[in-house]
RNA sequence: CGGAGUGUAGCUCAGCCUGGUAGAGCACUGCCUUCGGGAGGCAGGGGCCCGCGGUUCGAAUCCGCGCACUCCGACCA
């Protein structure tokens, strides 16, 4: 393809709105557009990237017995309502009236379609298992987009959807998914890693993530470099520590008088942070307020904390006021000893003996504090993991790395099954309801991410098995020597014949805007045809990655660029 | 939705504080020179200065109300 043909609008400078590289470089080298907050056009360049990103995708599925379907995206009411959804999602779920005034939702997801559909659809148990999937454009109204691609409202999304009768069958299907992933992500050469995650609101047990390692990343992953343990923070746990060993201290009574926070009071009686509890009132399930009781140098997990049945979620802090009302101190001086409301400690803050808290009375607080003696809590993981923490399988310890959620998979049991009444006789008298997994992938937001770790200071630098091209041509002295036309024709046919997607750079431009841009662009390989290396009968070959060219004599290219040896 | 910031040429920005009728660089058009890492000269074109209202003889500039975009937070399959 000429480059005089297409549409590529670089820019020399960052557009004001973009902030990280992906962003920034997405729209620097003329891949795609912001129409508004959270949308964006794909130019052709862009889309191409987007469309071999697929192409993977779609490889790794169907090689593992995933068939491709699409399914609308503008979907009515009903069915959501069916589901339950309709009212519990909130206003993240676009809604519309068609002109009859019936209801729709404009899908940022796919699982009531698909039940209904296999409803519909399968009559028997011979039939299952069953294992779907689109590639398809989902809009959720996020509060707030940001990052480009990374959170746009409307973005592409691989969603599948397999349907079993038994656990066995889902976990097969579950396992080949994770291996489908995987290979997506290495087939691209990305680093990325694979970690226990927390379902959120959609599924009750075990998922994965699929977390593509970046600065830039919203999420942050605990992981053990001594095994292959890895979660995202908002599940990581870490071993839990033993009880402490030691004579217990008298309970005692100290004055502190306006000191309010951990390191106010760990400082006035010269103790470290971890000698001492805090303990937090957040709302409670069946009761209005529930006490969790963390050591003084650790921070509340809040998607662990709303996984307790006793806590209601989402998780929400008491107010100073009802505090106060309830305990009768300020928020500073709260302490688990004598405390009415039931209490939760934190596995690390359970193990302590002879520690400090608040005595439930302003400016004064407790030591030599004991479990059991003193004060009654049920053990529970409550809180973050920290870097050094021994690792939950006992081989190591922990440590951090930011990642960008780009797969998630997980077992969603028979949650819709059960609401929308999709069931089997199971071949002995009985009937059951399908057991549900779910596979989403962001394929835009993959293309960033792609971006995120693939770039220098120049520009994009692709991989070879996602670049929107195979082979850069760059024509220098385009329109005024006749020999370059002909030797870079020539080398453009001599990728083409080898199977290659070559950008020919024919523009009437200086050299110094044309290697700018092929930086920019970032296509993997690069040769250069100048009327000053035709002089000595050589053009010049650069891998993006590189930052030397090589001469080359012309035929030489050409039979290398034709044998395809240079991919 | 809370907090912060920004809206001036296609892009990046100055001008605003201290009101007097709009600028730079890049991009674009024409001509000339140049031609291997974002060239130079000359001549041009291009602006409801985000919108609406107010103050004023006069508003890009001051005030009010909106809207949009960005960042932080909350939120988030």
């Amino acid at each position: 393809m000429r480059a005089s043909e297409t549409l590529i609008p670089t820019l020399r400078e960052s557009p004001a709105e973009a902030e990280i590289p992906s962003h920034v470089l997405l729209l620097r080298s003329g891949c795609i557009r912001q129409l508004a907050s959270g949308l964006y056009t794909w130019l052709p360049l862009g889309l191409r990237v987007l469309r071999r990103v697929e192409a993977i995708i779609r490889e790794e599925l169907d090689a593992r017995g995933a068939r491709e379907v699409q399914m609308p995206v503008v979907q009515p009411a009903e069915l959501w309502r069916e589901s339950g959804r309709w009212d519990v999602m909130g206003p993240e779920l676009l809604r519309m009236q068609d002109r009859h005034e019936r209801d729709y939702a404009m899908s940022p997801t796919h699982e009531e379609v698909v039940t209904d559909l296999i409803r519909r659809v399968v009559d028997s148990y011979h039939e299952m298992p069953v294992n779907l999937y689109q590639i398809q454009t989902k809009f959720r109204d996020e509060i707030r987009p940001r990052f480009g691609l990374l959170r746009a409202r409307e973005f592409l999304m691989k969603d599948g959807y397999s349907f079993h009768l038994t656990d066995e069958s889902f976990e097969k299907t579950y396992r080949d998914m994770h291996d489908a992933y995987a290979a997506i992500l290495e087939r691209i050469g990305l680093e990325y890693r694979a970690v226990e995650a927390d379902a959120g609101n959609i599924g009750d047990s075990e998922s994965h993530e699929f977390q593509v390692l970046a600065e830039s990343g919203e999420d942050l992953v605990a992981y053990c470099p001594d095994s292959d343990y890895a979660a995202n923070v908002e599940k990581a746990r870490a071993l839990p520590p033993r009880r402490e060993q030691g004579p217990a201290q008298t309970l005692t009574r100290v004055a502190t008088p306006g000191r309010r926070t951990i390191a106010e009071v760990s400082d006035l009686l010269g103790l470290d942070a971890s000698r001492c509890v805090k303990t937090l009132i957040v709302r409670g399930a069946r009761e209005p307020l529930v006490a969790l009781v963390l050591r003084g140098d650790h921070e509340l997990n809040e998607t662990k904390a709303s996984r307790l049945a006793a806590v209601a979620a989402p998780g929400t802090v008491a107010s100073d006021t009802e505090v106060e009302a309830a305990v009768g101190c300020s928020v500073g001086s709260i302490g688990p000893v004598d405390l009415r409301l039931p209490v939760y400690a934190d596995e690390s803050a359970a193990a302590l003996v002879n520690f400090v808290c608040g005595a439930n009375e302003d400016d004064v607080h407790l030591t030599g504090v004991n479990w059991d003696r003193d004060a009654a809590a049920e053990t529970v993981d409550l809180r973050n993991v920290v870097a050094g923490d021994p690792s939950p399988d006992g081989k190591g310890t922990l440590a951090f790395t930011r990642g960008i959620e780009v797969g998630h998979i997980f077992k969603l049991g028979t949650k819709y099954s059960d609401a929308m009444q999709l069931a089997l006789q199971d071949g002995s008298g009985g009937e059951v309801s399908l057991i549900m997994g779910c596979y989403g992938m962001g394929v835009s937001r993959l293309v960033a991410a792609i971006v995120e770790q693939c770039h220098d200071a120049a520009g994009i630098v692709w991989p070879a098995a996602v670049a929107p091209f195979d082979l850069h041509v760059l024509a220098l002295d385009y329109g005024r020597s006749e020999d370059v036309r002909r030797v870079a024709s020539a080398v453009h046919d001599a990728g083409v014949a080898a199977g290659l997607d070559v950008l020919l750079d024919d523009r009437d431009e200086r050299p110094g805007v044309k290697f700018a841009d092929a930086d920019l662009i970032g296509i993997p390989l690069r040769v250069t045809v100048g009327a000053r290396g035709l002089r000595d009968g050589v053009v010049e070959l650069r891998r993006r990655t590189e930052t030397e060219s090589v001469r080359v004599p012309i035929e030489d290219a050409l039979a290398r660029i034709g044998s395809g040896e240079l991919l």
